[in-house]
DNA sequence: ATATTCTATCGTAATATTGCAATATACAAT
DNA sequence: ATTGTATATTGCAATATTACGATAGAATAT
């Protein structure tokens, strides 16, 4: 096994899990924080950002893609990458949503 | 290698990446929505809720105590489990907040 | 005492992730 | 054309995760 069993949940439980999985990593945290923290997208520049060789960085890059969290864009020479908003709001709005459902019955719990 | 270089990151960093790690598999992310879901902790039950051996089920549950995400107290002979409301606000917060940053500055992007 | 029930842990196999050096690719500049 | 710069891909080793059967422990019921 290692596998995932993805079959037996819903589309919306893999998805968020999918999201989720691609933001378990602090190097795959800063460069979200990185690319918004900077006031636009960003062409180049990671790299010496992370405290991580190149070949990884790219691949943390290729997940977040994967993952749809970012986009990226060839710019001549280099490539130029940005947020991808919409799946930000989408984990937002999932954790917005299951807290307040909890915040309405947390009243007879440990 | 294999091993997460955790030391260059932040400590913020690096717990929210946690979190966001334990909650990369669909059926922590079902467990969780089953906790909420059900009006109070649950003792026993989570295992005929999903479609995984025991053995699995007791393992995620202990990934997700670990991050905190859960609080299990012994009931008799079952196990008590609820939500640990604080690592949800945090995550919530968290996102909240990188979305409203987001929203200040997307003006000049691809 | 014995059986039953619930949960955890151990052992193990299959697979995935992390990290990097080396190499490849693509564009830009000379 | 050659060189330099930026990024991706490949190949590999180390480690982590996922899944489950088997087993163990602890409380409950018979």
């Amino acid at each position: 096994m290692g596998a995932t069993k993805t079959d037996h949940f819903t589309d919306k439980q893999n998805s968020i899990a999918l999201l989720a999985k691609a933001l378990g990593h602090p190097a795959r945290i800063a460069i979200l924080e990185y690319l918004i923290k900077v006031d636009s997208c960003i062409c180049g520049d990671i790299v010496n950002e992370l405290p991580l060789a190149q070949a990884t960085v790219s691949q943390h890059l290729k997940e977040l893609k994967n993952a749809g969290l970012i986009k990226g864009e060839i710019e001549g020479n280099s490539i130029c990458y940005c947020i991808e908003e919409k799946a930000l709001t989408q984990i937002e709005e999932y954790f917005k949503k299951l807290s307040s459902k909890l915040a309405i019955k947390n009243s007879k719990c440990c």
